[in-house]
DNA sequence: TATTGTTATACTCTATAACTATA
DNA sequence: TATAGTTATAGAGTATAACAATA
């Protein structure tokens, strides 16, 4: 991920607008969606990071168990597509949370190939404590953007869509 | 970097809405901005990389380039400010852009400890071969987003201020 | 003492290719 | 033949801690 800018610029001369980080010049940056939504979207992670500090579960884990809980019985091929990730990426992931006991996999006695994904007692109750950080996040993201939260959303859906 | 929910649910029984990959239920997660930005970004960024394919500079060298493009003499400390990253992450991708002779570093007099950076006329070249494909997907993003497009950038930049 | 940058090291996330087992 | 998932392997990106050079 990562930005997108367009013409280069000769030298220096840059125009600033917004000042994000320092008093570094963005140019032509500063007006590229790319750019700003990866910005964003980091300073939003390390955010959340920050908020759980040295919790068992890290924030990578936690989009995971978050659809395997709205999806119980959900297979591997699934979760992979609805992240857009390879399955051979969810497989350590997946291995790590089995091992210490927070989901579990059932062979699916219809085609034995898959694997029915599903919390523990102890994953839920892991992710709850992992909600509560989520949602104080979730509020202060939320009191950011105020009123537009909806417009906010229709157009990262909208990204999301028609870029996959 | 992840989303964060909220309460979970008990179990099945989640009410879709958006269904961005395939027919998994997001529940909660559909209201939540942090997750759809995350999204948001991740598509964006694998479009991105589709369109560079198997280009000699990489999608994640490109900021960082752009950056010194546009902040000619710039220090290592800056740049890692300006991208919210460690200087000791952005070592290791300098010295390879320096050993691929796109960047340069010249000690300032000033201050010997710091590092002036600035792209050499091969980076200058490389840069505006990778910005021809950064052009393409910002248009492509920007039709998606339509007229709502300064309102978007104005809300992201927002929450990447407030957030750092 | 404080700061810029490097080194050593480690961890997370991701992918490709070859593979197993099922279908 | 095609699909679900694993293994082996690799690469990008990031961080912490200890350090060197300089201020």
């Amino acid at each position: 991920m990562k930005q997108a800018p367009s013409t280069a610029r000769a030298v220096a001369t840059p125009d600033e607008s917004s000042a994000p980080e320092s008093d570094v010049h963005l140019g032509l940056l500063d007006d590229l969606i790319p750019f700003h939504l990866r910005q964003a979207q980091n300073a939003s992670f390390r955010a959340f990071a920050r908020r759980v500090g040295r919790s068992d579960l890290q924030p990578g884990r936690y989009a995971t168990m978050m659809l395997i809980h709205l999806n119980p019985g959900i297979t591997q091929k699934t979760l992979s597509q609805a992240t857009g990730r390879d399955t051979s990426s969810l497989t350590p992931v997946l291995r790590d949370l089995a091992l210490r006991g927070l989901i579990e996999r059932r062979q699916m006695p219809s085609d034995r190939r898959s694997f029915a994904l599903s919390l523990t007692p102890e994953g839920e109750r892991a992710l709850e404590e992992m909600a509560r950080h989520a949602q104080a996040h979730d509020r202060q993201v939320d009191a950011i953007v105020g009123d537009m939260k909806q417009e906010l959303l229709a157009l990262l859906r909208r990204i999301t869509a028609e870029l996959s």
